[in-house]
DNA sequence: ATGTCTTTGTGAACGCGTGCACAAAGATGG
DNA sequence: CCATCTTTGTGCACGCGTTCACAAAGACAT
């Protein structure tokens, strides 16, 4: 059981960087809106500044990928948006399941997001017998005793957990041991999982927590430059 | 205007490298839980098992906030919870509000991770004026023209953004205008913000498509692992 | 056809983060 | 007081990711 999240060592599959792949998504986003508006071409200096990243870098990243750019154009927008789509897996269709429907469940279910690459709720499942049959989002909610059915019946291979903390690991292990392979975790805890399995995880107090840091560290900049870059704290130290 | 997340360089304050900041909270979270069982001491082996990296990383990070461990014993648990949340700023008050209550802000604002460390919902704010007045999670919803006011009366210099696309920027920069540094960002949008202005992203959609990605690599690697690791994909090239 | 101009694709250097492996530090027992 | 044992703190090496800077490639005008 290796615990966590995947840090597989050399992740590179078919020597595309993890981080070029965290960044295809915001990529294909861009270009979506630019083949709306009938854009034909766009140059890596504007679909940089579209996606909020370095010009060299997003070179770089389609360089992975392949040649698909012509010099002294710019990259075909809609043959574009097809590799990425294709390389992102993202030309088939994606069964999930959401497994606790409370008020993050319920907002998962509704996000249009998920429908709209790919990605098709294929069920809502919770724990609480109450919820059963309740249609949320259009999709009636299952209780968990069906989830290995769901899992197999549509061939579920992606799990997104919204459960409270408690839940979490013993709901990720029934969606693995029912053949989920990939899982987004929106509950408070670390997951342990085979290896094989992807997590990513989503933790909204972890962020606000980080941007406090930040927060305070700007607020702090003023005073620390009077006397130095490390202020003396030890009033505060504990015996 | 720098555009995106703010990739500041050499973002290391007081030399703690942005790495380690992502993973204080989790730490933190670990000891909590210890906290609560009253467990007085843990070894970083522990700990780390817990928090779901490496124990060396753990010890290296903690090294960054100074010499909290007892060799041949460990690190005293109260000592460095108290530690930890003084360095991410969590013993002080921080005030957010939430713009944006449609599915997700109303979670977000019944999420009880936020409240439980030092961040208090000021306020939660929407465009739509059908919505003013009406509670969620116990707080009355108030219209987008109070904001500037809300912001200035109570100190808030964090924001939560959780409107459609197409209003977050606008909403971003009425938000740092009324005084606001640091943006949580949900809705599925670069934002462009000035120097100064923190802002983290948090993309579901981005998320499932990473996931997608791995997955379909899953899927082809039985169909490569015939001849040789980098199996040819000319097959399903296009022309 | 040739020259100019634009934009891609990438070699190379650099910096950050990670993990190993070990010395130093302190606890504990005799 | 000394020896042993545990666990921290860190020097070091390595690899990934980012960025610069430029040569190669192609479009386009003359």
């Amino acid at each position: 059981m290796a615990t966590g999240r995947n840090h597989r060592p050399a992740t590179r599959s078919r020597g595309i960087p993890e981080a070029t792949v965290a960044r295809l998504p915001l990529y294909l986003r861009a270009l979506t809106a630019l083949s709306e508006r009938s854009v034909p071409t766009v140059s890596s200096e504007e679909l940089a500044a579209a996606a909020g990243v370095n010009s060299a870098k997003l070179r770089k990243d389609f360089s992975y990928l392949g040649s698909y750019g012509t010099r002294g154009v710019g990259y075909d927008v809609e043959y574009l948006v097809y590799q990425i789509s294709r390389e992102l897996g993202l030309t088939q269709d994606w069964p999930v399941v959401i497994v606790g429907i409370g008020n993050l469940g319920a907002a998962l279910a509704n996000y249009g997001g998920f429908a709209s690459r790919g990605f098709r709720v294929a069920a809502l499942i919770d724990a609480d017998p109450a919820m059963a049959g309740k249609p949320v989002a259009g999709i009636p909610v299952q209780h968990t005793d069906e989830l290995e059915k769901i899992i197999s019946d549509n061939g579920v291979s992606i799990g997104v957990i919204s459960t409270p903390a408690g839940a979490a690991q013993q709901v990720c292990e029934r969606l693995i041991a029912a053949g989920v392979t990939s899982i987004l975790n929106f509950a408070p805890t670390v997951l342990s999982v085979p290896d094989g399995v992807d997590v990513r995880k989503v933790d909204l107090s972890i962020e606000l927590q980080i941007l406090a840091f930040h927060e305070q560290r700007k607020a702090g900049e003023e005073a620390a430059t009077r006397r130095g870059p490390d202020g003396d704290m030890s009033a505060v130290m504990p015996a």
